[in-house]
DNA sequence: CTGTTAGCGCATTCAA
DNA sequence: TTGAATGCGCTAACAG
């Protein structure tokens, strides 16, 4: 029982015009005279006219639309960087169509078909953890729909680029560690396959060739193996780990369990620093030092990104790489001086 | 530079036949003879054909996406509504378009507007909450756009409706309470003219009934007071307070704070619960106790009743009350025997 | 300045 | 079973 719209159509009859002239009067042509542009507005804004999209796009061949695709919804880091896309876009009247892919493949290819079907103006998307194909994101580019990747890096799919400059806030981490007084730091670093993962490994390890410490990888301990847990505890107890650079901030509440269970002190015996500045980390006893890395930010850079490929096609593609800032909680020595340095390189 | 698509027409020429045969082969009409159903299949997916939705839309009136009002992405309750809201529309092949409101009575306004002229074929929304006009949302029932509330109930507004048993709830939550040993409740209660505020604080007080416990009207501090930190300290110190009980998880976390600052140990002094079990409850020291309100569930539920609203036009409106689950933790004394009673009424 | 014509891609009615 | 014709609501090219 949907009630009709009123058409174009119907106001042309009732003024006693063609479609064409109201259709003129609407978009502001300058074609129409005042009068029967003022009669025109006048009556579709008591009829309640409103522009049929569909109609609209069929001819224009624009939805305006942008789909957007991300892993979940759950983690605070992509509500914040929903928030931050969604604010550019409702103010230029773009509609938002949301997929989240749970790190699946399957479904974040059925999302990229979904969307191309839906002929979307463009595409957001932060690829999930497990991309071995990508065959999805290649035909987006080929059916010339703009696409911007979002947070972690694709080497393989030619598209624009915002994301964290992870090195840089894992080396300003590290770094403040080692400044603060720890030599031996652990380093829980995240999913494999992972630019974000790798990034902030290396960040690690270039803070402790910069102090001349010897690297030792029995320090890396990867997430996703099996006995994680287990091995932290054993390289806790092996080495006098003094610091512990997590990839995460959920990984780093890991290791405040596992330094209870220890009887270690945070931040007395063990200074513990996570990636990302998730809300837990200041309600976390102590207080969490982090890595803040401004999704907002990242969506709406996102966001400026794809609109101008949108409006300006051939826009060549852009990369951004958003500044981090260390967070220093409560959950680390307070004796370093400086702690957001430029990186020296 | 898109490119171009290929359209019914395109495969029906290849095929020397006629557009509408075409059509009534891709539909799986029945008047097509098995042969050329065959050829046009194959041939429509050799070129990758796919159906234009505008065009669709045009002829049949419908749009297969849902429109959804959220105050906010950032607070895990919605997030998790969100999920499961998504969880049942993308299993039916709609399309979710997605407006925050920001609790700002205008930009909700603003996104039910732009919803009816995407001609959305429903609504889901939480409404926002300084909602003192209802226009816009009468507008949609009066369209006769499918609509279903969700979180809040709005008793102006004839819909179909999903919410919490917050009642439920809160009675549970302050009876345990008592039952632990607290005689003297305080409780910190939500925004005015909310009836998730106003649902709470009846079972508060109804909880202090049932134990024939005299009700202090100096015992309910409203979040949005201007000193709520400062009038919950005096109550605290006024009065031996022993239990409070928050609207939410992160104003019972003000408490923690307060507690901290008065030398208050928790539970010990003082048990603390919250509500809706936000992630941040799990990672407080001590564990915060607190009422789940399973949001993905009320999602998914909101979806189905909208769907089926989408689909059997003139279903009766449906109301849903979801229940509540007190979740313990260390927030609080642990003697109580029955942690989730029926309510005797 | 305004009307006429045509077409976007598809579904559907009516004939054949 | 298939084709031809029509229209969904709108824009645009072309005449006048």
């Amino acid at each position: 029982m949907r009630k009709k719209r009123v058409s174009i159509t119907d106001i042309a009859k009732e003024l006693q015009v063609t479609p064409s002239t109201v259709s003129r009067a609407l978009n502001g042509s300058k074609k129409v005279s005042e009068k029967k542009r003022k009669e025109i507005l006048e009556l579709a804004k008591k009829l309640g006219y409103r522009p049929n999209p569909s109609a609209k796009n069929l001819v224009n061949r624009e939805t305006n639309t942008i789909g957007l695709i991300i892993p979940e919804f759950t983690h605070h880091f992509y509500s914040r960087m929903l928030s931050g896309i969604e604010s550019i876009t409702s103010n230029q009247g773009y509609q938002l169509i949301i997929c989240t892919s749970n790190e699946k493949q399957k479904k974040e290819i059925k999302a990229c078909e979904t969307f191309l079907d839906a002929r979307v103006d463009g595409i957001l998307a932060t690829v999930c953890k497990k991309n071995e194909k990508f065959g999805h994101l290649q035909e987006i580019l080929d059916s010339g729909t703009p696409l911007v990747l979002m947070d972690r890096l694709c080497e393989e799919v030619d598209a624009s680029y915002v994301v964290s400059n992870d090195f840089e806030g894992a080396f300003n981490a590290v770094n403040y560690l080692i400044e603060s007084g720890c030599e031996l730091i652990l380093h829980i670093s995240g999913p494999k396959n992972l630019s974000t993962s790798f990034n902030r490994m290396m960040g690690y390890k270039e803070a402790l060739k910069k102090h001349e410490i010897e690297f030792n990888p029995e320090w890396i301990i990867q997430n996703d193996e099996e006995d994680m847990t287990q091995r932290i505890k054993s390289c806790l107890q092996k080495y006098a780990i003094q610091g512990v650079f997590a990839y995460s901030d959920y990984l780093a509440y890991e290791v405040y369990q596992i330094a209870k269970e220890l009887n270690l002190s945070v931040p007395d015996d063990l200074s513990i620093i996570g990636f990302a500045d998730e809300p837990i980390a200041s309600y976390l006893s102590p207080q969490l030092t982090t890595v803040n890395q401004q999704p907002y930010e990242m969506g709406a850079a996102a966001a400026r990104f794809l609109l101008n490929q949108i409006n300006q096609p051939g826009t060549p593609l852009e990369t951004k790489g958003l500044k981090t800032k260390l967070i220093v909680r409560e959950s680390t020595k307070k004796n370093a001086p400086d702690i957001n340095p430029p990186i020296n390189s």
